[in-house]
DNA sequence: ACGCTTATGTAAGGTAGCCCACAGTATCTG
DNA sequence: CAGATACTGTGGGCTACCTTACATAAGCGT
């Protein structure tokens, strides 16, 4: 079977590959057989820069990543575009369709190429409204978002650059179940919010002390144990959170 | 009918004062005459300080603010707090339950003293999965909240010190529909991530263009359109998004 | 009235990070 | 292979902001 590209205008109907409980995608995997057939699951391939959500267009389809990273943007009046959440195999893109919401307020566009499948907004609508596992696994995601985002907003507020960056390196990996990543220093430091000269000296920086390598437009992470303790704590909040909310019944553990 | 006072212990079960379509919270006002009856609404007044959710803690209720001011912060391991989220009439408090936590993340405590009404959290969940105008107005203001935060990450990683206690400003006197409000320069620069000698300078900057005046831990905004040219767009942002999301039918404008 | 606490003004010194500019080099393109 | 483009290093000057410290004054309790 092939997966869809993105790119593509057709779409035909297709049946996922894998089965319930079979997924990459920590959402899908949770999901009874029910509940994966009536989504009407659709293989996908996101490639590298493609835009899955832009600012006042119609949110069509959902996307449950199982390969790959997506991040989702700002864009503020003078054009700047600063980072404000991230996307990979334990994530749903588009939840905010399901909160009433019919056009997408920010871009969100793939950083890391990799794969997954997509559900058409009215199904998962459907689906959400029989308040069963669905509605329970979405919900429980929309607050993972809110978790993640909250702590972002204090995070920029606080931390300077070294911290976040290496925050950054390490959500990233995480997300993407990847070390190695396509990405311009002069790309990533506007997504923190910063600049080229700044994002140059840290990373020479890190790389000095052998926990990045890097070179034209490619990152390697070498030594997460040492990022960890130049990143702030938001960077545990947030895996700690998204690793756990799904195994205490959708709340934090008791 | 005696409001309840949010300290005490005891809590009778009372019938709230005013009927669907005379409330001041925004969205009970927007539920129908069903949905507020099987709410049971309990009226309860905030005091200056009071927590009104707090790291760990049990969620037992949802509020709906009708006057004052409520603020969400992050705590960081060193103890410091920023603010990340601000909750006012067109608010309810506690949404998050509705997602499936138990136990708040964040500190949410009252800045400006108000009354309102509390709702037990199992009831308000029974109302939800019912899947009426209650749960589509919850899912509403969870967008609403996740829009906010999301132009804060991005407002705090971009715009300086200036623009943003100018937005924190009038953001408050909306929330509170109120423009004098008792807040020190310290405390306020400590919410903003800042510091009080940062604090004192600007202050004093718009209170010499007349944009403010202060004392001893009052704050009076005197001229809100001076403040929006001083203000980030992030005000703007948020203000429309809460003014318009619940009149087009839970999505934003088509 | 007296001291205590809290709120604010102010100032010096230091630093992170911004802006701008130029240089070197790797990759891509025709 | 020549030129264009993209990625990174580097340096200088500048500014916003932090840290610390001290001073003043208003409110508060006793």
């Amino acid at each position: 079977m092939e997966a869809q590209v993105l790119k593509s205008t057709v779409s035909p109907v297709l049946r996922p590959a894998a089965h319930a409980g079979t997924f990459k995608n920590a959402l899908l995997n949770a999901l009874d057989a029910g509940g994966i057939a009536r989504l009407q699951l659709h293989p996908v391939k996101f490639e590298l820069g493609h835009d899955i959500e832009y600012p006042e267009r119609l949110i069509e389809n959902l996307y449950f990543i199982e390969d790959g990273m997506a991040s989702m943007t700002t864009t503020f009046q003078d054009g700047s575009q600063v980072e404000v959440g991230m996307f990979g195999y334990k994530s749903v893109i588009g939840v905010s369709a399901l909160m009433g919401t019919k056009r997408s307020l920010n871009r969100v566009y793939t950083q890391i190429a990799g794969s997954g499948y997509s559900c058409p907004v009215e199904t998962a609508r459907r689906e959400f409204a029989l308040g069963g596992s669905f509605q329970r696994l979405a919900l429980g995601y929309v607050q993972a978002q809110l978790v993640q985002v909250i702590q972002l907003a204090g995070c920029n507020a606080t931390h300077n650059f070294e911290q976040r960056l290496a925050r950054w390196l390490l959500i990233c990996a995480d997300r993407a179940r990847c070390d190695t990543f396509k990405m311009s220093q002069d790309f990533l430091s506007g997504m923190l919010g910063s600049t080229r000269s700044t994002m140059s000296i840290t990373a020479a920086q890190f790389k000095q002390e052998n926990l990045i390598e890097y070179a034209r437009g490619t990152i390697h992470i070498l030594d997460k144990k040492g990022l960890e303790k130049r990143a702030c704590e938001c960077y545990c909040v947030v895996e700690d959170y998204l690793d756990n909310y799904m195994q205490y019944d959708g709340g934090i553990p008791a």
